[in-house]
Formats: C-alpha cells, structure tokens, sequence
DNA sequence: GATGAATGAGAATTCATTCAT
DNA sequence: TATGAATGAATTCTCATTCAT
C-alpha cells in the first residue's frame, strides 16, 4: 500500500478553480434569474465546463446557493463582529454594525442580491450556515453587551430580529437609488435605533 | 365518458366556490412544500377538481400564489390603515400599526408563514400586487404623516423599510415562540421605533 | 358531490388500447434487446405515443415486464392446470403439463424468448407474480398428486424445480431447431419423466 | 501531482494481483446487486483501485462477468468431465455427475448465486465461454456415451438441456434450504434421471 | 501503469399545458 | 364548463470512458 503525500500540483489547481467557477456562475446565474428559476443546466451553461462536472462539486443548486451565500457571509461576518467587539459604547456598537454592513453590501451588490427574480412576487433571503451563524453570533454579541450594560436590558432575540429586518430591507431600498450611498442608509438606521423617532427633549 | 349523478344535499359547486377551493388548497399546499417545491398538480390534488380545471382560474401557480396573498392583504391593509388614519400622535401611529399587524399575524399563521421549507435555505417573502399596494400605502401615511408634522423629517422610504423589516422579521421570531404573544411583540417594536435603545435623560 | 359511473366511452377505450400497445412493443424489444439492454425510451419509441404517456400507465420497465409475464402466465396457467386436474394417472399428469407447456412456447415464442441477448451472457427467466403463482400451482397439484398416490412419494420442491427446470431448458432447445418441434420435445420429457434413461427391464 | 512513498512490509500490488482484485470484487458485488444493477463503478469502487485502471484490465462490466464465469467453469468442468470419463455405467455417468454439480454449487454459493436481486422478476444465468464450453463438453461426452451403449439411444441436445435445467433448478432450490443438502439434491436428479417417476414393476 | 477528474451522451422522470370528450 | 389523459420539452442525474498528470 503507498501513502499518498499530496502536493499542490496541476490537478488540485484546477479543482479549486472549477469549484469557483462554478460558483461564480451560480452567483450571476442567481442574481440574474433569482433561485427559484435557476436550473443546474443553467450554471453549468454559464461554464465552460461540462454538465457531469457539476456533480463532482455540488450535489444539487441548493448546495451550491449553499457555498455560494458561505462564502459571502465569511467575508462579512468577521468585520461586523470585530466591529461589535472594538465598540466601548453603544453608538459604536450600533452605527458599527451598520456601516460595515452597508458598505458590504454596496460593493457586493450581487452576492446580496439573489433573487426578487420570479415574476417579481417573491424575495429569498440567504440563510445558509455561514449566515445562520452571523445572525447567532450577533445574538451572542447583543446578550454580551446587555449583560456588561453597553446595551439597555431588552429582549435579545427582538434586537437581533429587528437589526437584520432593518439591515436587509434598508439594504434592499439603498441598492434601488441611485447612488447608492451606505453612509446614508447607515445613518438612517443607527439614528432610528439609538433614539427612535421621538424627539428628544 | 362518465355520467355524472348529483348528489342531493351537496350543491354543485359554483366558480366561486372553485376558486375558493383552489385559493385554499393553495394556501395548504404552499405552507406545507413552500413556494418552490410546491407543483400546480400538487395543488390541484389537494381540491377535488380536474387538473385541466385549474386553467379556467388562473394562468400559473404564481397567479394563484398572487390571489392567496391579495386576499390576505386585503384582509390585514384596511384595518393597518385605519390604525393610521385615526392616529392622533406618533404613539398612536407607530402603536396601532405594529399591534394590529402582530395581531393579524398571530390569528393567521399559515398566511404569513409561507415558506422557509425549501431545504430551510430560504425565506420567501410575500409581495404581491396588494401586499407591494400595502407597502406603499405606509409609505403615503408616511409622508403624510412627515408633512403634518406627525412624525419627524426623516426619509419616508427608509422608514417605510425599517417598519417592514421589523414587522415581518419580529412576527417571524413571535411566531417561534410558544406561546405566540402579539402584545409583548407590538411592545418591543413600538417602543424601539418611539425610543430608541439608548436611554433617555 | 357527484358520483361517478363510468360508461366505456373513447377514453377507457383509448386508455385500454394505449395499454395495450405499450405491452405489445415491450414485448417485442425485449425480444430483440433483452431486457438488461431496454430502456423505457426504446418501448415509448416503438409506440407511436409519447414519452411522457408511457408514465400514466407503468412506473418502470420492471413494472410493464411484469405486466407482460403476467398476462402470458394468464394464458398458460389455467390451460395446465386443467390438464394436471384432468389427469387420471401419472402418465397423464406428466404428458399433459409436457404437452401444453411445449404447446403454448411453440405459439407464442416471443414471450418465452425474452432474453438471451445481452451479448449472449446472460439468460434472463420469467419470474412475475403470475408465473411464480404458476410454479406455486405447480407444486401444489404435485402435493396433492402424492397425497392421492398419483405420483410416487417424492420431495415436491424438487420435483417441481426439475420439471420447471426441464421445460425452460428444453423450450430454448426446441425454439432453435427449425422446424419447432413441441411433440418431440413434450414426449422427451415426458419419457424422461416417467421412465428414466435405464432401459426398464 | 502526488508522490507514492512505498510502506515496507506491503508488496506493490503487481498486475495479476489486481485483475484478481477487480474479479473478486466483481463477484461479491454482482452477488449483492445482481447484474443488470452494477456499475463499473460499484465495482471498482469495491477495490482501492482507481477507476481508470479498471480499463487496463477489462473493457466492461460484460467482459469481467465472463472471465468470472470463466474461472467458475474452469474450476468445475475438469472434475465434471472427470467423472463422466470415469463412467462405467450410466448410473456412474448420471450420479457423478450431479454429485459433483451440487458439491460445487454448495461450496461456491456466491458464484452460483449471482443474482435474483433485480427487484426479484429476473434470475440470470451464466454463459460465458467457458460455461457454454462446458455445456458443449456435456453434450459431446453424452453423445460418446450413446454411441458406446452407456447411455440409451436419446436426443443428445435435448438429453443435454434436461440434465442443465434440472441442475441449474434444483441448485437453486437447493441452496434455498437450510441446511444446504447437495447429497440429497444429487440423490433425487439421479434417481429421477435413472428410474423416473414411474414405479419399476 | 496508475490515477481520478472531466466529459457528455443519454436515461429516467416530471410537469405545465392542451384538447377531445 | 369540467374532465383527465396525452403531450413532449425540460430537468436532474448517472455512468462508461477518456486522458492529462
């Protein structure tokens, strides 16, 4: 019996880069025709490569869509966190998540797009691991802060759902203007949740 | 070919009374499957009534997809505008709008939950002709509300999202929770949108 | 509510007769391919009907073979039970089982034929519920021959599997030979059967 | 690319080596899933070779079935064919015979047994070259045995099926019962060929 | 020779939609 | 208008086989 040593050569080069171009495909595919319409022919088509390939990679497009929403969440999820955990009061915490989140989203357009698609009746919004995970961790994030007083002893997981309805669906309607102005829309939503609509006294 | 006897004391079915079966057996089907998964036969096999029946009522699964939600909105809009209407301050605005829709959600569950089954990946959100009419509705109170100095100067759009992606995301989480509770719901919405999460002087 | 009396009308006509020749061309591609070699697309195409038609009435190849053996089992079994009930004395036990059976592959060749194609490797033997339902019978007139002292003492199973084993094997031999012999094949096995190859004394 | 260190103590797996392992692999999966239901893939899968090498050994699925049935008849037919020279009289060609077909048969289950597993409609049989050489060689010796007087003037071809069928039949049913009786199985074939059912006066 | 990923033809199956009854 | 079988395009997925490494 050999061992079998590897070593980054051809054929490893080229199965990471199927994987991602498969991927990318998918990506495009996806914000193009939204989840629903989307068809395994229709990423595949996107590639040069052939149909059977596909399944070397993913099992179904519900496992690409998967990968694909994994590798968005990974590259955000680090900075909302640092965000959170650099914040020493609740303005930082709060106008952090924000703006980390906006700016994502501007640059990502498509990745945070997927979907509104079909006959434009219904919205998909991501949820694989990597985001399922995101939205645990800012739960975790938002007890941690209640319990060292950073933020007003209020039920966590309403805080968490209220963060993520405004994020996603401000996010949505920044992406509808033209320009689209982050900074704005994080304004916007740190001022609603710092004091609320009613005027100070 | 079939000889059809009527059966006295089960009147024939009427087209009302078609479409109403196949609006709730679409209402069934798709809380169950989801959107996606769901198939026109799938439908039609929850009614009594022939596959080739289904096309004198509607042209696609999206269509009756469309019904469901319109009827549904047509239920939940007046009475969310009415709330508005009367609203004599932005307590009342703000208040009457999120307990009414956490109440109607509460009372109607599978209308609202229509979905998160696709493999748990995704969440479809409704936006139907009416549910879209709903959305623009607020946001005309909205404005309206802005102008007479109801609310204050802040972009009526974003507001308008930040109240639908608090609603539907908080309904979301009330409706995880046993026992399902509209009021504490309402509550920590409204108080949210009024206060803010950084403490008053 | 209605109910339903159905008056046979072109459709069970059509479905009867759609039935019907989709049996009747996998007859004939099994003849020809085998069964390991068919698939469900070369029956459709030897029908004029559509792929998609084929689904309304079987659920696989497997499903219309079945169907296939059933009703050619159908046809033989009451034809040699009769002739095992008839009989007097084990000569006519055994020469009318050889007889009928030799009789009836004779006619209907492509039915016992099904197979041998597959490069000439494999044989592949008739077992649906129908014919096993015929080997069952089998077994049990021999049973009950043995009780009523028609035939010796012997081990039924055996017995059957020896004359199943006999008439398949010879049935082969007998549809090579040109010209199809079915008297000389029946009274082989029938000698065979009754006396043995040791010259009787 | 990959580099191969040698682990000492395990020889490098040498060309006969692995079309042996590929064979033997073949047999334990078309046991289990019969052919018609094996892949190239389930085979090679069942060695820890990879499945290009499969191609330096055979060409198919069919080409690997028939060098196993090869080996089978290889290992059977010599002793076969031993007995039947050795015959002096038509109860020695007769019982040897049979004798030697169930010994076997109860030794070398697996491969008798390959299949019955498609969806149990189908049994297969084996043909290779070398099972239809023996099957030759059967008839050939039987004609010899005519021709000396050992056996009685009958149809060879037809003589040649019968002992086929009725060893391949009560083989099976053979192997069906527990405990697996060659003996018994032996002693019933012969006396039926020797005597048939008839009682000798 | 061994490897195992890529290939793409082709199989099974589904399903929206049509249309004769 | 209701019926439900027929249609066939479209989809998913498998698998034997090739071939660069």
């Amino acid at each position: 019996m050999n061992v079998r040593v590897p070593v980054p050569g051809k054929r490893e080069q080229t199965k990471v880069a199927n994987r991602e171009a498969i991927i990318a495909a998918a990506r495009k595919v996806f914000a193009e025709l939204g989840f629903g319409a989307t068809t395994v022919r229709d990423i595949i088509r996107a590639t040069d490569l052939a149909s059977g390939t596909f399944y070397n990679y993913f099992k179904s497009k519900e496992e690409v869509f998967e990968a694909l929403q994994d590798e968005s969440a990974l590259r955000i999820r680090p900075r909302l966190r640092a965000e959170r955990v650099r914040a020493r009061n609740i303005e930082e915490f709060i106008a952090g998540t924000f703006e980390t989140f906006f700016d994502y989203v501007a640059q990502d357009r498509a990745d945070f797009h997927v979907a509104r698609k079909n006959t434009d009746i219904l919205r998909v919004r991501m949820a694989s691991q990597q985001v399922i995970a995101g939205f645990e961790e800012l739960r975790e994030d938002i007890k941690v802060a209640v319990d060292s007083g950073l933020l007003p002893r209020l039920d966590p997981d309403f805080l968490t759902a209220a963060m993520v309805g405004v994020a996603f669906e401000i996010g949505e309607m920044m992406l509808a203007r033209d320009p689209v102005d982050p900074k704005a829309a994080a304004e916007f939503a740190t001022s609603l949740f710092l004091n609320g609509l009613r005027p100070r006294p």
